[in-house]
DNA sequence: TAAGTATATAAGCATATGATTATATGATAC
DNA sequence: GTATCATATAATCATATGCTTATATACTTA
């Protein structure tokens, strides 16, 4: 958590899309293969497998492999890490 | 905060832009004028002001006219409510 | 090894975004 | 009134985004 402001933009840029936040609002309720998000997003394979590779490139998500199918999980620890920085950061105010 | 899948994607938006993140992080350290941002920002005025119109449509900034100039703030209030939603939803897992 | 299943990637294309320049609006001062 | 300052908006354009279709990869099973 380096660079905190990039890691708030690439955060913006994953929830900043409906797509990807119902993906997020998935993943919250337990891990999913790939098959699954497509059935409950109604989405082709394709623009599931590219919103979850923005949302891995985020580190909003993480997967996990096991055999031939793959769950993505959503990477909770780091989020609420990034969110609890923010709401710090939108709290400190009036100071010129 | 009735559609808060809606209001999280726009609150993504708003923050997942350099520029405009920065806008926040300006203005969370105290409303400013346009013309003060674009010295802080080194942005052409109407970047700045396009990015503001932005901001203001997601609740994420309000502002304040004062004879001939608009000061902005962060919206504060709307902005916490969001993040602690968000975090709220990001904590409850495992769900199925 | 070949076939089948799950997922990822590539290519193409339409739309969205963000910058620039030019112009419009609105308030104040003269 | 006109001139000026601060800001907003419009028009334009290049780049980014997100979808589609087609294809590639990876694992499993026969």
């Amino acid at each position: 958590m380096s660079d905190l402001c990039g890691e708030i933009e690439k955060f913006g840029k994953g929830i900043g899309n409906a797509a990807r936040y119902r993906i997020i609002e998935a993943l919250v309720r337990g891990r999913k293969t790939v098959g699954e998000l497509v059935k409950i997003l109604k989405m082709s394979q394709p623009a599931v497998s590219q919103h979850l590779k923005t949302l891995k490139s985020c580190n909003l998500v993480v997967d996990e492999k096991s055999g031939k199918e793959v769950f993505y999980r959503v990477n909770t620890e780091y989020t609420l890490k990034l969110l609890e920085s923010l709401v710090r950061d939108m709290s400190k105010r009036k100071k010129s």
